[in-house]
DNA sequence: ATGAATGATGTAACCGGTTACATCAAGCAG
DNA sequence: CTGCTTGATGTAACCGGTTACATCATTCAT
């Protein structure tokens, strides 16, 4: 019923369990005709390595945890696909873990300790110091979008507020003016940079700022879309914090029957593979997101290793300017 | 340097490990100042339990490993949310590992013994006599969507033939005749059972099949459909065996000025959160995804508790009739 | 022929927890 | 006062591997 141990391969092949133990891993040490032997008793007893046992007394688990905010979306899909192309060309496994509040977070990196060689954290929603304090030094970790560029950790970020002035600028020179910034959560990192690079491309071509606090999730973009519409009739650009957003917008605005890029323009964030095939297509800077995933897994890598490279890698977002926001239609009236 | 153990703590309390692992699991065997203690000298320490070792000791690693034949796409990547959200909710973790081929699949499956409660098995593209050689009987496992219905394993499916079956009488009974299948790869079962619905609703109709085989990617949707325009020019209706490939084909069609549903109809199968977005919307069958998802891990879980419930569990998919299959204009020439 | 070097194999400690069982002190009934 | 029960704590075996080191038989140089 239960697995074969090693001891027991021992016993059926009448040798010891460090000769098991060398034949089956492929040591150099071995009589040729003893590795066959075993290797025959071995797959007659149907014998799997205990992977745990292994991990454990070579104190290596070749896994890395992986705690992600949420698993909505395009976005930590692609994400994790990165991380997992990246992580079996090392050998790797991942082992995943949907990280909803601060407080179980710090018990889940507890539960991740002896299960993984390291950690991925990508938390733009906890508080960094929480974070660091539940997470003991030895283990390695490298933090991707989170709040605060840990100084002693390999640190991914993406250049938010570069990427969502480039964004508003080019709303501004292709001729809106009325520009409202649908943001994300007050509460995430990412969500804040972005509305900072908002307003200092606003303040610098002396617009007024109207944002408005969303969520980053595409109902919500659906639902807070009309009421924007009420509270600024003047806008002629939206500006929605992540591409989710974008789309319930554009969901929503053709249900009103606005016209987009002809009345309003839209731009999104993040360049998920989705905003090139809704229509009209949506200009979004691009963020390479699998990308991220695979150099985080590198960085990871490099740092169990031994690396005592604690740089913060900061990736600039490109603009994809397609169909939402052409220029205005001279206006028909 | 190195993370403090049982017996790092053990020592400084001067207590003995038993009574550190007995008060730090809260048994109720210990004096209330003890643990106290105890708990103020781990604290000190930074000590972490070691969960790997744990899980050995105990034989439990809390913990299911889920292969998965491929990240691509939204379909695996809502699978994953399902998983995660029943797996968090019972307080497991997901061990991730992408199947490519099905060599490296029975390695993997060996890498999650003794690191893994049990196994959820996606392989509709795995000979399923291959994989289920390489998995001892005593590991539980599910398997969902795979090839053969496992006879002595909890098995999920979706109903593709008739899924497949519906679809198409749905597109016939909307007034098409000359109807394209653009079949997933014959390697994959799912693939196959579509086929054969597809196939069955034809000839039930007396019509005549014409089946061009694609791969499930968005990618050869959209470079087969001019292919599949010339050879099959009489055509007003694709029925693309998945959600990605009809997107594909979607936005091929639009680029060679062809009006859907107006010229052709279009149908998909799987019915992504993206398939709604698009426009015209997808019409396509239903599947509920994450569900299966969280079905897979209620089932396992059972099954790692001692069930021996084996039951096959049949979903069917429900159709969407969206706006890609209208009734055709009537022709305005 | 003898001692050293070489190579194959076995013994047992170790990884870091859990827990059955032994031990011991205290409380209590007779 | 003695013997039994009860509860807290310690000892050591165990989970299933890996591997340093000991052992032993060869082989080879001297």
């Amino acid at each position: 019923m239960a697995n074969a141990t090693i001891r027991d391969v021992a016993r059926e092949a009448d040798v010891s369990v460090a000769s098991v133990s060398r034949a089956l891993n492929g040591h150099s040490n071995v009589r040729p005709e003893l590795r066959r032997h075993v290797e025959t008793v071995a797959a007659a007893l149907g014998y799997v390595p205990h992977a745990g046992a292994r991990n454990l007394s070579m104190a290596r688990a070749n896994a890395i945890g992986v705690v992600l905010p949420d698993l909505h979306g395009e976005f930590f899909s692609e994400t994790l696909r990165g991380m997992d192309r990246a992580a079996s060309e090392r050998g790797l496994q991942l082992l995943l873990s949907n990280l909803h509040d601060g407080d179980r977070a710090v018990a889940m990196l507890h539960t991740m300790r002896g299960r993984v060689d390291g950690l991925i954290i990508m938390a733009p929603h906890i508080d960094p110091a929480l974070l660091l304090a539940g997470l003991p030094s030895s283990i390695p970790a490298v933090l991707v979008n989170c709040a605060a560029p840990g100084k002693d950790r390999p640190t991914l970020q993406v250049d938010n507020v570069a990427g969502a002035r480039v964004m508003t600028e080019h709303l501004i020179a292709t001729g809106r003016r009325q520009i409202v910034h649908l943001s994300g959560p007050e509460s995430n990192a990412e969500a804040r940079e972005r509305i900072e690079g908002y307003r200092a491309a606003m303040d610098a071509a002396g617009l007024q700022h109207r944002i408005v606090a969303g969520d980053f999730m595409q109902e919500t973009g659906a639902a807070l879309t009309p009421q924007i519409l009420r509270d600024h009739p003047e806008m002629d650009a939206l500006f929605a914090a992540n591409d989710m957003m974008a789309i319930g917008a554009l969901i929503a605005l053709r249900a009103a029957g606005i016209d987009v890029p002809g009345q309003i323009a839209l731009a999104g964030f993040d360049d998920i593979p989705l905003s090139r095939l809704i229509s009209p297509a949506l200009t979004t800077m691009h963020v390479d997101i699998a990308g991220i995933g695979e150099r985080a897994v590198a960085r990871l890598t490099d740092a169990i290793a031994g690396a005592k490279d604690h740089q913060l890698e900061m990736s600039l977002p490109e603009l994809m300017v397609r169909e939402t926001t052409q220029k205005a239609r001279v206006s028909r009236a």
